[in-house]
DNA sequence: TTGAAAGCGATACCAC
DNA sequence: GTGGTATCGCTTTCAA
């Protein structure tokens, strides 16, 4: 208490010195446990520090030492999208597990909001940046080639990336999938998906299907992007808008696997048989694939691992280490249950 | 090129001001648009922010201006229960359209990970806490009390919050869903949930499920606390634990939706009929229970606005406008069909 | 309308 | 082992 401190009622360094009755040096020194003062000195200057509840301020120690913070910005589009929430996690633990510290930035999709957070986060100085996607606005791209910190983008595989990229080839995810369909027999394919104003991944995995089912002698004949999240119900009400307008198809590709779900709901209601009726197709092979009847034709990719090896990069990357640069995680087709061999004509 | 400026490559204020030719307190001005310099001057020194390609140090403004920052730090559990997803999702971006950044904590569930965040993220010099829950560490309550910045807890509504709270009543809560299970005829009631160090919201409701149905001559036969994530597959296998301990329950109560979804995917695998042969009731009323054929048994909890709410006070609390600290966002059971009323004996 | 000087809380560097 | 002093990039304060 009446404390004829600062401006502010923080306690200091030169607090802890004063009671203490030694020098900031030498305080700074302990509490750094750099060595170069006796054990004495130490518990003199312990004490102080814990009876009066000392914090350093991390802002005056990077200001000082001109080394950069342990704080690194993450962007991520949404977290309704259970994707983005599992990579999410991944990269805060492994963060966490080296002292660092996460500044979200949700960007709803949005190349301008991408570029207004990156902005910001770098007013704060941080040690890093990771990135979800490749695509980013052109005032964005000078701003973090002239920040001169470790960059990681993720998710969409970035082979010249700005620095460092992990994730997958989404075209060629894509591809495999409209190649696997095509090779079950299925001609007359839809799909359903969410689109922003900005290119991303789905927008590429798309592509890539597209290439496959098209050179495979069957056609997308219906592509639905909506403007939401991709989720259960919006893949419920896009199954029903696509089959409303094209009844005829005879599989239908999701963009992940909660919307495959809601639109296997829309087809249950609808009293169509899965695959009997019509084949269906997720991707991500989220958790909830793990607990239905019949397993769902899918895509797994590690997205926790995904996450942690972002981070890991980072880690490296900020340790000196070398670092290969483009790290390719890959994913695997699971065949499932949910689509059959239509047996080729 | 050729910077002789400091120990980094950053531009700073002062050469941006040299270029201009004017002082630096002149472009500082300019820069904050706080008036009082001429507009010639001001596009004098813009002119050199846009060559430049100046971007302020906001750690060295905080740090002379002894402002706090505008960083909030979110500490949140885990991403694996949607629940949080979505409350995270509902800070940020309130947060961020007042300017301000998460600094996200995922604490797993321990207290101990959430000292150890706090300590850190003080260090920050943050503008305020989110924090969710109402149960900390002895140490962590000194340091939040010493912080003398805005806290709001959330999720577990605390009465008497450390500064701010935001959540409902889960006491309540589970009181209600129980009294109302019992009120259909149930007796011989089981739950499913998990458990982790720390006691938490989850606790609190199975204690007010507990109360109302013994005290309705009922009984909670059965009580499994998995140490796993709240998500579908620990509804499902900790269902199959559940019945096979105890196989004449009539009901089963879950932590939440995703894992009451598991859970009925079990009995499903078993020939179990929802809700002729065993009522099933979730929590939370997630986005997965919209498109079940059946209407999930659940109670609705407006997660995005608990979220938006929680930033709102903290943003009212540093404009200096009076908020009210404790703020019950309220739940509302959801009848749905999942379970029956048997006709009461 | 503008600028010079002091200072925020810590660390680096050099003396002792 | 210990302490003095300059310094980081910016804002505050006061003077011109």
């Amino acid at each position: 208490m009446a404390d004829k401190s600062s401006r502010n009622n923080k306690v200091s360094l030169s607090q802890v010195a004063n009671a203490a009755g030694v020098s900031k040096m030498t305080a700074s020194r302990v509490l750094r446990g750099e060595g170069g003062y006796s054990e004495k000195t130490r518990d003199l200057v312990m004490q102080q520090v814990d009876r009066l509840g000392y914090l350093p301020n991390r802002l005056a120690t990077v200001f000082a030492g001109d080394k950069s913070s342990t704080f690194i910005g993450v962007s991520i589009p949404d977290l309704g999208n259970e994707v983005f929430a599992q990579v999410l996690e991944g990269i805060d633990h492994k963060l966490g597990s080296f002292g660092h510290q996460t500044v979200l930035g949700l960007t709803q999709h949005t190349e301008t909001a991408e570029e207004d957070w990156i902005r910001t986060v770098l007013s704060w100085q941080p040690a890093g940046l990771i990135l979800t996607g490749r695509f980013h606005a052109p005032r964005a791209m000078d701003m973090l080639r002239n920040a001169g910190i470790p960059i990681v983008e993720i998710w969409d595989l970035n082979s010249s990336p700005l620095d460092m990229s992990v994730g997958i080839n989404h075209f060629d995810a894509g591809f495999d999938m409209g190649r696997y369909l095509v090779g079950c027999g299925y001609r007359n394919i839809g799909y359903v998906g969410t689109s922003h104003d900005t290119a991303n991944a789905a927008t590429t995995r798309l592509a890539g299907f597209v290439k496959a089912v098209t050179g495979g002698d069957g056609a997308v004949t219906k592509q639905l992007c909506l403007h939401d999240t991709a989720a259960y119900y919006p893949g419920y009400y896009g199954t029903e808008q696509l089959l409303t307008a094209a009844p005829t198809l005879d599989c239908i590709f999701y963009q992940n696997d909660a919307m495959a779900f809601g639109g296997m709901q829309y087809c249950a209601s609808k009293g169509l048989n899965v695959p009997g009726d019509i084949g269906i197709a997720g991707w991500g092979d989220l958790p909830i694939a793990a607990v239905l009847p019949k397993r769902l034709t899918s895509m797994h990719v590690p997205h926790l691992r995904l996450g942690q090896a972002a981070a890991e990069m980072m880690m490296s990357r900020l340790s000196g280490e070398p670092v290969q640069p483009v790290r390719d995680i890959g994913f695997q087709l699971i065949p499932g249950s949910t689509v059959k061999n239509l047996g080729l004509s």
